[in-house]
DNA sequence: TAGATTGTTAATCGATTAACAATC
DNA sequence: TAGATTGTTAATCGATTAACAATC
């Protein structure tokens, strides 16, 4: 009877998961609601309702302790089942991407780049070799890979996908700036980074 | 009378944006509520309802003219305004930052990137020139200067936006995976991607 | 005209906040 | 013990959806 858990409270107890980091490295070893609340600017009883939903309870008067609400969250969120993904598109944005380690600590484990331009192909990030793109369907097939990170420049973008749709592609992680239309069964998220930049840009400005 | 747009509208609006950019290229003049409800896979009376916020006229009938509705939405989200912004850490996604020029059409101008490394501090990308982190002060305020694009590593976000806070940047994007303590007065805007995948994951396996 | 689509109000749904008893 | 903090219920607030009159 797992509650399905909303949009924004995923988002907060990432961010809460960040805080307890912090903490585990100042070797702290309890934090109050009320703690969290305030780093986040939001309201405690937020905070114990969002906890609430984890495998994990809190003591009264002293708070929850960092490392088991930590292993709650990571539990809760799935960090556990790690998902192979293939980054497509080895620009700018997908190699820094394909840098990122921090990605296996949470669950996602990218194993190639691909990439059209035979400059790249050959190279290797990271621990991870860049491919040409025709060699996807097969590399997809053979590793069971059902993600994609798509970092390709807008203009090519839907025709990737198209592609990637084509492959057997299932989960598609979009960094393009630019909405892509699949079969149902394809799901697609949008990273939306310019979007984001205008939340900012608008919340600061009013 | 600006009504005050929420999160999640402002975030929509920016997916419309994104729809409008994609039919404009395809020559397509209008578009109606469904068709984007469609696209995004949400209600079309949401759509309607968003549009109403801004300046814009719909057609019976017809639905919305492309370029008036993106036009629309760029003066409501501020694009007019534009805001120069530093890139602090010239790392992969630094770098990935820095070439991404499509930011100035929205709004975000990126004037120069500061890192402490030597080896790249006198580099120059997509027309940005690398320096070191020392001459930041002096050039925010010579450049009147107030925001940030944050992508140190983990380990350092904290001292460096404590750095930056002392320098008289008050808006902090923030790509590291790290919640920054900073004073009143300063506004941070958490990119957070790996809760961004975190929710993806969370998403598609429930 | 007939019918498709907007714009908007009312109804529903869900998320946040307030409050406080239970606990240690 | 006294008091700090959780866990949870009830109250409030806001966002989404349904419905439909107005429009072209």
């Amino acid at each position: 009877m797992d509650k399905k858990i909303s949009d924004k409270t995923i988002n907060r107890l990432t961010l809460y998961h960040c805080i307890l980091n912090d903490f585990i490295e100042s070797n702290i070893n309890t934090i109050t609601s009320v703690q969290i609340a305030n780093l986040l600017k939001i309201d405690d009883s937020q905070v114990r309702k969002d906890i609430s939903l984890l495998q994990n309870s809190g003591k009264s008067r002293v708070g929850y302790y960092v490392a088991d609400l930590k292993k709650a969250i990571e539990t809760t969120l799935g960090f556990a089942h790690p998902k192979n993904a293939f980054i497509v598109g080895a620009g700018n944005l997908g190699l820094a991407l394909a840098k990122y380690d921090n990605f296996l600590n949470y669950g996602l484990n990218v194993l190639a780049l691909f990439d059209v331009d035979p400059l790249k192909v050959g190279v290797t990030i990271n621990k991870k070799e860049v491919y040409h793109i025709s060699k996807l369907p097969e590399l997809a097939k053979q590793m069971g890979v059902q993600m994609v990170l798509l970092t390709v420049p807008r203009s090519v973008a839907q025709k990737t996908a198209d592609f990637l749709v084509n492959s057997n592609i299932k989960y598609i992680w979009n960094f393009s700036p630019s909405i892509l239309d699949v079969p149902k069964g394809v799901e697609v998220w949008n990273e939306n980074l310019m979007g984001n930049f205008l939340h900012f840009s608008y919340k600061i400005s009013n």
